[in-house]
Formats: C-alpha cells, structure tokens, sequence
RNA sequence: GGCGACAUAGCCAAGCGGUAAGGCAUGGGUCUGCAACACCCUGAUCACCAGUUCAAAUCUGGUUGUCGCCUCCA
C-alpha cells in the first residue's frame, strides 16, 4: 500500500505504527450550518480510505472531530439569539444526515471540543511548562519559533512567513508568528475556566487534543482537506510535537478542493452549494460516484452537467446489477454447476479485482479502481446470458456488488414490490402481446407509464423501473 | 514577493520512461410488433519549444495559460 504524504513529498510503503492497525485522525467540519459540497469530498474519500483498510483486514481508529465552539457559532447564535450549543448540536443532527445520505460511515469516535477542555488545557499547561508557550493578559500564545522544524509541513520558511504576513501584529505577541491556544472569554461567548483565566481554547489546538486522547500521542494517518496544511495542520503538529517529542502523525494525507463551475466556491460568488440541496436533486450515491472518479489529489469541477454524467454512468453499473439479478430470478436460467468456459471468464473477473485492488493500493486511485469494475460490467453484461449457470451469474454479480460496496457504492437495487392492480396490468399486457392486440399492449404501457412505470421487455420477460 | 499544483479526445478522467484505461455524449449496427434496456463497433500522439534517451504524455530547461496556499475555510 503506497500512500501520497504531504509530509514529504511523494508516495510512501504504508508501514502502520501497530501491525494491522490504523489509527487515522480527519479534521471535521466546524458545525455552524449545513455542510457544503467541499465538505463532502473529505468525507467521502477518507470513509473510503477507512473502507478500504478494513477489507484488506486492518482494524481501523477512525476520529473525526467537530469543532463546535468557534467564532461563527457565536456569531450564528447570536443572530438567532438562541445558544451557541443548540447551535452546533442542530448542525451536527444535520452533518450525520448528510453523511448518510452520502454513505458515509460513522467514525470510531466523534469528539467534539467543547468536551475535551481538561485535555486541552492540560496540553497548553504541558507547553508552557516547556518553554513552548507564554500566556499573556488571559491569552496563551504558542512560540512558533520554538519549535525548531516548524514549516516542515506545508514548506515554509519562516522567516519568509513573518516577511509577508498580513497578519494584524498585535502588541502582545512576542513574534507574529507566534499562535493562539487559549482565548480570554468576551462578554456574551461561552467560557471555560483555566489557569489563565475564563476563556475558550484556540482552533488548532483541539485537533492536537482530540487525536492524541482517542488514538495515542502518535497516529498512522492525519487527513483534512488541503487548505488545512497551513496553518492548521502545521500548528498542530507544532503544538503536539513539542509537547511529546515524538512524530505526531506518519502520513499527512490532504485531499484538492472542489470548484463550482471552475471557480472556487465562496459566499461572495454566491456558488455556495450545500450537500443538502444537491441530495434534493440527485442520490448521495451520485455525489459519491462523482468525487470518486477523479483522484482525491486532483482539484474536481463541479457543475449539473457532471453530475448528470456521473448519474448516467453510476446506472451503468446499477443497470448491470439489476439485470443479473432478474436473470437469476427468472427461471429462465436452467444450469448449476459452473462450465469450464465460465471458469475462465471467472478468471478474467478475477485479474479485474486484482487491477481494483492494486489501484486502491497505489495511493487510493478511485478512478482507476472504477475503471476496473466497468471493465467487470461490461464481462458480465456479453457474458451472463440465460444459458449460464446460476452460480456464475452469481459470481459474477456478487464480484461487482463487493468491488462497488469498498468504494462506499451501493449498487443493489431494494424490493419493491408493486401493487397487484400493476402486476394485472402488465399480465393483461403480455395476453394482449401475445395474441398480437399491440394497439391494446401500448396503451397498458402508456398508462403506467403515466404511474411512474417504466415497462421493458426482455428475452426473460418484462423488467419494470420507476422513472 | 514566498511556497505549490495543473495543462491528455466534444466533456469528465486514469496513466508517471517502452509506443494512450474507463465513463458520459455523438454516429453506425444487433436485438424488439414498436419502444426502451442491453450489447457490439466508432475517436486523441497527450498546451508549445528545445534537450536527455535506443525509446517520453511520462525526465530536464524554457514559453504560454489556468489554479491553490501564504488570512477563517474541506
């Protein structure tokens, strides 16, 4: 398994710090509205990174926090005039419906900040102790520059930094470069008590907390999107490593942004999408499929266009599916046992998930993992036909539903079973077929139709779909 | 100013030194009472220039163009 780390530059052997564990930390969404679609992509790419660690047999720790107290909280709270925890508690109900909706699976654990204080005051206590911080007037500050390696991450100098900082210089920092990790409390703001005084932890130090409580003081995986590697992610592994001195995470992993038409998406342009609104339109599966086709380091356009895309090719697969299992349903398929013939195009299926496996373990290639199961499709579409047995049929079937099911892709359609005037219908229509009334057979058609059914016929008899 | 990324067919998108995956769309065909579905066939020498090499989309240098970070941000 080779992993792309930020860290250093290039695709790494993935060497997990337990054998057949990982402990991976994401940073979550700060919970003051509905997420957007940019939110989306982390989550989606490292549920799939979790997903694909289990199947090949790793225990996965898998934290991904909220940050749930934070100046736009406040600031939303106060606009409603209701309290900051309702606030944040309201948009975390919403996040967990959306990321069901996008199929994401529940991390292992889902700290939230504002109870993980005694831990974060505890690790500021460490850091000043050591020299690495100073408090001043009731705010703590991080000497930046008393972490020697600073700037390792996202490769800056420094110096270069301090010379071109648009940071507003305040009088109490000792160097501007230096970072808040405790807040004074400002009138109306929730707080916290401390040794220095009523306030609110600072932003990055919550990750450092939250990771090392849940995951120990060094971790196999930090990911977040790629905004994140400065300042965020850089202050925090300067805040954690100066406090244990030990690496805080192997692999720094940092997915691209999503851009709507080919722009970078911001309030100010008024292309502000939330996943909420696209899953009004189009199935969370869709929005999946479509950030999984592009490599997670490559920035991805968004637009209806695409989308409708994605949609038409995720039915590709869904299609295929659904057509093999009408055929094993029908009693059409008379043999059992698998051919020769059938052993060798299982073999051909096989190499194919061995193509999934070997993209997936070369830095998360989605895209060509998804290339690999349209190749799947595409054998089991020329290949599954009434004269095969049902065991290859099945084989088949399942090979696709399992490759599609690592990616997070759900693929099998649900039962439904249709009212039985419908089932009438379509008997009375294929009566009608059968005795060449086609005038009478279309109109059948067009009244279900009318019904949101979509009536085909099949060698193996009349497949039915909503529209 | 500092750091970094990207430029592959109409569109999306893999490939990272050995002669271009996959998908969408288009067109042609098979199937069908018709239709739909499905399947088959159909297309690019990889922004430009110059090098390195037996061999480059893939490496080096340059040009042009897009974009991101350096400030809260996935």
């Amino acid at each position: 398994m080779r992993i792309y780390n930020t860290l250093t530059h290039q695709k790494e052997e993935f060497v997990p710090i337990e054998s057949n564990k990982v402990r991976m930390y994401v940073c979550g969404p700060t919970v003051y509205n509905f997420i957007h679609i940019g939110n989306a992509r982390p989550a989606i790419f490292f549920d799939t990174v979790r997903r694909y660690f289990e199947y090949r047999g790793y225990e996965v720790n898998y934290v991904s926090n909220f940050t749930d107290v934070d100046d736009k909280i406040i600031k939303r709270a106060i606009e409603e005039g209701t309290s900051s925890t309702e606030i944040s508690e309201r948009y975390i109900a919403e996040f967990k419906k959306d990321m069901e909706a996008l199929n994401v699976l529940p991390a292992s654990h889902h700290p939230k900040a504002t109870e993980e204080i005694d831990g974060m005051i505890s690790m500021i206590s460490t850091l000043i102790e050591k020299g690495h911080a100073y408090e001043k007037n009731g705010t703590v500050y991080f000497v930046t520059r008393s972490f020697e390696e600073y700037g390792k991450l996202s490769k800056k100098n420094i110096d270069d930094l301090e010379a071109g900082a648009r940071i507003a210089v305040s009088e109490e920092k000792k160097d501007p470069m230096d970072f808040v990790l405790w807040k004074p409390k400002k009138e109306g703001e929730p707080y916290w008590t401390s040794p220095w005084g009523d306030g609110r932890p600072g932003w990055h130090i919550e990750c450092s907390v939250m990771s090392s409580k849940y995951l120990g003081e060094q971790i196999d995986i930090h990911g977040g999107g790629e905004d994140l590697i400065f300042p965020h992610h850089e202050n925090e592994i300067a805040q954690s490593e100066a406090a244990t001195d030990k690496l805080f995470a192997k692999y720094w992993m940092h997915n691209a942004f999503i851009n709507i038409d080919n722009k970078k998406m911001s309030k100010s342009e008024g292309n502000f999408l939330t996943v909420r609104d696209i899953c009004n339109e189009y199935p969370g599966q869709v929005i999946r499929f479509f950030m999984l086709n592009a490599h997670y380091r490559s920035p991805l356009n968004f637009s209806r266009e695409l989308l409708e895309a994605a949609k038409n090719s995720l039915n590709r697969i869904t299609t295929s599916v659904e057509q093999l299992d009408f055929l094993l349903k029908s009693d059409a398929i008379k043999k059992d046992e698998l051919s020769t013939e059938e052993m060798k195009i299982l073999e051909e299926a096989n190499s194919l998930k061995d193509k999934f496996n070997s993209a997936m373990e070369d830095d998360f290639n989605t895209a060509d993992a998804i290339a690999a199961i349209f190749e799947l499709v595409r054998l089991a579409n020329v290949n599954c036909t009434a004269d095969k047995s049902s065991k290859f049929i099945t084989e088949m079937k399942d090979e696709i539903v399992t490759l599609s099911g690592i990616l997070g892709i759900n693929v099998m359609k649900e039962e439904e079973i249709l009212p039985e005037e419908i089932e009438k219908l379509i008997e009375e229509r294929q009566t009608a077929r059968k005795n060449k009334d086609f005038a009478k057979a279309d109109q059948i058609r067009d009244a279900l139709l009318e019904k949101g059914i979509i009536l085909e016929d099949t060698r193996e008899g009349v497949k039915w779909k909503r529209s």
